[in-house]
DNA sequence: GCCGATTTGTCCGTATGTATC
DNA sequence: CGATACATACGGACAAATCGG
C-alpha cells in the first residue's frame, strides 16, 4: 500500500471506475463532495485526479465537472509514465515471465557505440543480451550496455535473475527516471534467429537511457520487441493555447 | 504567451537549461531560491519544475537537489503529449508539410469496424483516407472516421485544409483529449502503394480515440507511419515499489 | 442578455514529513 | 545532531467556464 494519501484516493476512485461505479459518461462528484466523501484537501484530490487524467480514466471540464471516459479493454498493456522491468509487467498481467542470457561481455565503448548509446568513448560497460519469454513464447530481444563503475560487480548469473534487484539491494544504486524512445527497425539476423517473427521484416524498438541518482546515465538498453506483442498506450490531453489556433492538430499526424 | 504563471516559470527554467545555464549534472537552484529569483509561490514553482521532470530534462531527488540530465545532442524537444512525431519535429526544422484526400465517403459503423473502432454498430460516420508529405515525400497515411452528428458538414474540401480548425471555429467541437496506441502492423497494399517502403513490410500504426467536451468519442485515426520516420518519446519516473523499498541493507558504518 | 450558483483552474502561505549531507 | 532540500498536505482566495433562472 502506497503511503502518500494522493496515491491512496486515486488508487480508490481508480477502483471505483473499474469497478463500474462511476461507469462512462458519467459526471463523478464534484470536487468539494468527494473531498468530504474521502476526507483530504483539495490539492490532494485534485492530484489524484490528474492522475487518472494522465491514464486516460476521466477528463475534467472547466464549468461542468469530471467525466469518466473509462472504457474496459482487458487488453496486456505496457503502460506508460512508470519504470518496470519486465518481470513486473509480466506479473502484473499474471503470464508466465522466463529469460535467457544469450551473451555477456566486458567492453569499452568505442565511436560507433557512444553515438548509439550516448556513452562517453572509453567508458567501460558490461554488454548484455538476453531474451525474454512470456508463455514460452520469445517475444524480447534485449541489448543492454551498464557502466561498469556504477553495476560493479554485474556477472551473467545476476543477470539470470533480476538485475534491478540486484543494483538496487545490493549495490544500493537508486534508479530516477529513464528516457525511451520507440522506433521501427529492420530486423537483424540475430532478431530473426530468435524471435519467431513469421514473415515481418521490422520490429518494434524501445531505447532508453537510464540514471541514477548520481545524474549518471548508467544503462543504455535496446528492447527489440516482436511486432504482434507490442502495444504503447499514451493518453494525450490537449491544451487550449494561443499559439495553436491554426496549427496543432494533437490527432493529425 | 501562455497566461499561467507556471508555464512561463516552466519556459524559463527550460530555456535556462537549453541555453546551457544550467547545464548537465549541475544542480539547479533550490527551490527556494528560485522562489525568489522568480517572484512565486513554492506550489507554482513545483509544478513547472514536474513539468521538467515530465519532459525528462531534469530528475529531482528529495535531500539532494534538481540535477538537470538535458543532452542537447538528440536535440530532443519535447511534445505536450508526450509524443514526438516525426511530422511535427520536422515542421520544426521548418519542412514543408503537405498532404492529399485519397477517398472521401459517408458509411455506417458495421460489426467488424466496431471492433476496431470503438464506434457503435450503426453509427453514421464520415470516412477519409489522408496521404500526407514532408518535403514532397509521403510519410503518413491516415485513415480517419468522424462520428456525423458531432462534425455535421464535414466535407472533402474541408478536409483538404484543417479539420480541427473547422471543428473548434465553426462547429464549436471543444476537443479534450486523446487515447493513442502504438503498434506496428504489416504494410497493406494501400500502404505500399502510397509510402515509399523500400523493402519494408511493416509500419508503425498510432491508434487515436479523440473525444470532445461531452465526452463523446467523435473521431477513430488510424496513422501508419513510414517506419523509418517515425518516432515517439517518453520519459519514465521510476517510483519505489513496496518489494524494493522493503529489504534495504543498511549502510555499514 | 444578465446574474448568481456551481465547478474546475490557478495561485498563495504555511506546516509537517523525510531524505541527504 | 542540525541544517538543507525536496515531498506531502492543508486551507484560503480569486479567476474562468458553465449552466439555469
Amino acid at each position: 500500500m502506497p503511503k502518500a494519501k494522493y496515491e491512496q484516493i486515486y488508487r480508490i476512485l481508480k477502483e471505483k471506475i473499474e469497478s463500474g461505479l462511476y461507469p462512462p459518461q458519467a459526471l463523478l462528484p464534484s470536487e468539494h463532495t468527494l473531498i468530504g466523501e474521502l476526507d483530504c484537501s483539495r490539492n490532494t484530490l485534485r492530484r489524484a485526479v490528474a492522475e487518472l487524467v494522465r491514464v486516460g480514466y476521466v477528463q475534467t471540464m472547466q464549468g461542468k465537472g469530471v467525466r469518466c471516459i473509462f472504457e474496459p479493454t482487458g487488453q496486456a498493456t505496457f503502460t506508460l509514465g512508470s519504470i518496470e522491468s519486465f518481470a513486473e509487467s509480466a506479473a502484473r498481467i499474471h503470464w508466465h515471465p522466463s529469460s535467457k542470457i544469450l551473451h555477456f561481455e566486458s567492453l569499452i565503448v568505442d565511436e560507433a557505440l557512444s553515438q548509439r548509446t550516448g556513452f562517453a568513448p572509453g567508458t567501460p560497460v558490461y554488454y548484455l543480451q538476453r531474451l525474454h519469454y512470456l508463455n514460452n513464447r520469445p517475444l524480447i530481444l534485449n541489448h543492454s550496455y551498464f557502466r561498469q563503475d556504477v553495476t560493479r560487480g554485474l556477472t551473467a548469473e545476476i543477470a539470470a535473475g533480476s538485475i534491478y534487484q540486484y543494483l538496487e539491494q545490493e549495490l544500493q544504486v537508486s534508479i530516477i527516471n529513464s528516457k525511451r524512445v520507440v522506433t521501427v527497425e529492420r530486423a537483424t539476423a540475430l532478431d530473426l534467429q530468435y524471435l519467431d517473427m513469421a514473415d515481418c521484416n521490422c520490429l518494434a524498438v524501445v531505447s532508453s537511457q537510464t540514471y541514477n541518482g548520481d545524474g549518471v546515465m548508467f544503462e543504455y538498453t535496446q528492447s527489440r520487441h516482436h511486432p504482434n506483442f507490442f502495444r504503447f498506450q499514451d493518453n494525450a490531453v490537449r491544451r487550449p493555447s494561443p499559439a495553436s489556433r491554426a496549427e496543432k492538430k494533437p490527432n493529425d499526424r
